[in-house]
DNA sequence: GCCGTTTTCGGCCCGACTGTTTTCAGTCG
């Protein structure tokens, strides 16, 4: 398999340690750049590795090049071994700390050998913290806040809870006469995941009055900060928002500053800084200080020679180049969706009856939608028998005259067995209209057999969709061992799509993977996997996921009218049939 | 540790805040 993700890992690692070792900050950034460069490389890097081409990854030269290939021989790393060593690993756990950096941390446990927050925790309350040179009884006090917080502390919050609720926050503000612009912006704005915290920027000449607005919304539970500009409030969800309130001429400045990506905006400045010029959070400045844009984002990009880029893509993944040669992708739209492709009822695990599912895809504007319950193993959500598919597939007939020309395909989210057969027999996936195949069962098989078992099932020429592909779940389940590189080469092999599984907590397959299975030929199906009609919604983080991997509407198989669906279906299985007579 | 149409050395994003100091280091976003 690919090992790139495993060496980007270690360089990370030794990043970590050396930030322990309170290192020189641009020795640690030239391991963390190189781990992101490999992590959005489309070789192989065990191939480059051979060719002796490791240096001319950006951000590697010839001593990370020489410890990769070490690494890739003999699957160790003599130097990163000798700095474990040194420093424990464990203690990175220090750095998670609002205000304890590298150097800090460095000092706790090189005086004090603390290397667990709970160590932390317990040195802050025995007042040993203020002893330490630079520390004070402040600090100290701040570090035991901060490590008892930590220590209870929620996880990171998915991108359809945390940005329902800005969006709650924002249209609360948004009529109010001192403001002027208002957006979400960090990591919400980016549609990422998973979110750290809810920011959100403000422009207005009357900061004040948005201040007290803002800490006097009806579902602010506790107000944390009242500064002039930056307000803090925890909802009645107990969900932090941090508010900023900019003048407006500083806001496409302000809110390029405050959306990030963090490796965003250094490559930005760095490519302003070769010119001379400056770029913060207050504007874009010449070399003689003289301010030359800050009113909107679209000015400062152009006057780099830049396409604005959205805010999905700025992840220092190349867009700064696409944008400046002119070939950014123009993203899918949620409204290029033409019907969703994954959607159950209550004849399986759904909550809602097929018609009312149905009357809901169409009330949403779609000219199609794909009912997939669940097969029969998927004994937990009443996997639907043959007898009972049949049954279904009467009902939807019906609605199928009732409701047209909107039209419902019957599919099926069909199991792939632990052997890589499937879950229906061929005659019966013939029948359907639709085959979606996903592991359900047996996640922890061996890299090797998880990899063999859905390859199989791709090649079944029945099958149209492969689901959730990695099989994780962002708050409580990881990918299952699988090599995705193979599965991707396999679907590109045998033109079967990808789902982009739109469920809050699926995201899957995530947006890296999405970018190059775009860049093998594969087709992505942006579905919601709705279990409710309000879950047909879900398809936004579905679109948000794909916009993130670079898709284009050309690139999702459920942008197309319902007859190019029906000649892809027909079409676009490049596997030999199961069965001759 | 990387990198180079001003460079193989001397840079490496920028500004604000906090708390510890007494002019600044460390952290954060």
């Amino acid at each position: 398999m690919r090992r790139n993700e495993e060496v980007a890992l270690l360089l990370d690692n030794i990043a970590e340690l050396l930030m322990l070792k309170n290192e020189n900050p641009y020795r640690i950034r030239a391991y963390t750049t190189a781990a992101q460069n490999i992590r959005a490389l489309d070789e192989d890097i065990e191939e480059l590795a051979r060719q002796g081409k490791l240096d001319e990854i950006p951000g590697v030269g010839k001593a990370i090049a020489a410890k990769i290939e070490e690494y890739l021989r003999t699957g160790r790393l003599e130097y990163y071994e000798q700095l474990k060593r040194e420093v424990p690993l464990q203690a990175v756990d220090l750095l998670e700390v609002p205000g304890i950096g590298p150097a800090r941390a460095h000092l706790l446990y090189e005086q004090l050998g603390i290397t667990t927050i709970q160590d932390l925790l317990q040195a802050a309350q025995e007042h040993k913290l203020r002893k330490l040179p630079g520390f004070g009884e402040k600090l100290e006090e701040r570090i035991a806040r901060e490590a008892a917080r930590l220590m209870q502390r929620s996880k990171r919050l998915l991108l359809g809870i945390a940005l329902p609720v800005a969006e709650e926050v924002v249209a609360a503000l948004r009529p109010h006469a001192a403001i002027r612009a208002i957006d979400p912006a960090g990591s919400l704005r980016r549609m990422k995941e998973t979110i750290g915290d809810i920011d959100i920027l403000v422009a207005s000449d009357d900061p004040p009055a948005v201040v007290d607005a803002f800490v006097h919304l009806p579902f602010v539970k506790e107000v944390l900060a009242v500064g002039p500009t930056r307000p803090s409030i925890l909802t009645r969800e107990d969900l932090q928002v941090d508010l900023r309130v900019v003048r407006p001429h500083e806001y496409g400045s302000a809110l390029l500053y405050f959306t990030g990506s963090k490796e965003h905006n250094i490559a930005l400045r760095s490519f302003v800084q070769e010119r001379g010029w400056k770029l913060s959070e207050y504007g874009l400045f010449d070399e003689t200080g003289k301010l030359l844009a800050s009113e909107t984002e679209h000015e400062i990009y152009a006057l780099l020679g830049m396409d604005w880029i959205p805010p999905e893509l700025r992840e220092n993944r190349g867009e700064i180049e696409a944008a400046r040669e002119h070939r950014l992708p123009i993203l899918v739209e949620q409204r290029d969706i033409r019907g969703d492709l994954h959607v159950h009822t209550d004849w399986s695990d759904g909550h809602e009856p097929l018609e009312r599912m149905c009357e809901a895809a169409r009330a949403r504007g779609y000219e199609y939608l794909v009912i997939s319950d669940h097969s029969p193993s998927l004994t937990v959500a009443r996997g639907l028998s043959i007898e009972r598919l049949r049954e279904q597939r009467e009902r939807i007939r019906e609605l199928n005259e009732r409701l047209a020309p909107f039209r419902i395909l019957q599919g099926a989210e069909v199991n792939i067995l632990s052997d890589g057969t499937l879950d229906y027999p061929d005659e019966i996936l013939a029948e359907l209209d639709l085959v979606i195949v996903s592991v359900h069962s047996a996640f922890d098989m061996p890299q090797e057999r998880m990899t063999e078992r859905v390859i199989r099932a791709l090649a079944n020429p029945h099958v149209d969709i492969l689901g959730h592909p990695t099989g994780r779940l962002l708050t409580s389940r990881l990918p299952y061992e699988i090599d995705l590189d193979a599965v991707l080469d396999a679907a590109a092999h045998y033109g079967v799509a990808i789902e982009v599984n739109g469920q809050p907590d699926r995201l899957d397959l995530p947006d890296i993977w999405v970018q190059r299975a775009i860049n093998r030929g594969i087709l992505i199906a942006c579905t919601s996997d709705a279990h409710s009609t309000r879950q047909l919604d879900n398809m936004r983080w579905s679109v948000a996921t794909a916009r993130r991997g670079w898709a284009e509407p050309r690139h999702v198989l459920n942008t197309r009218s319902l007859e190019e669906l029906r000649t892809w279906l027909a079409t676009h299985h490049r596997g030999a049939p199961a069965h001759r007579t």
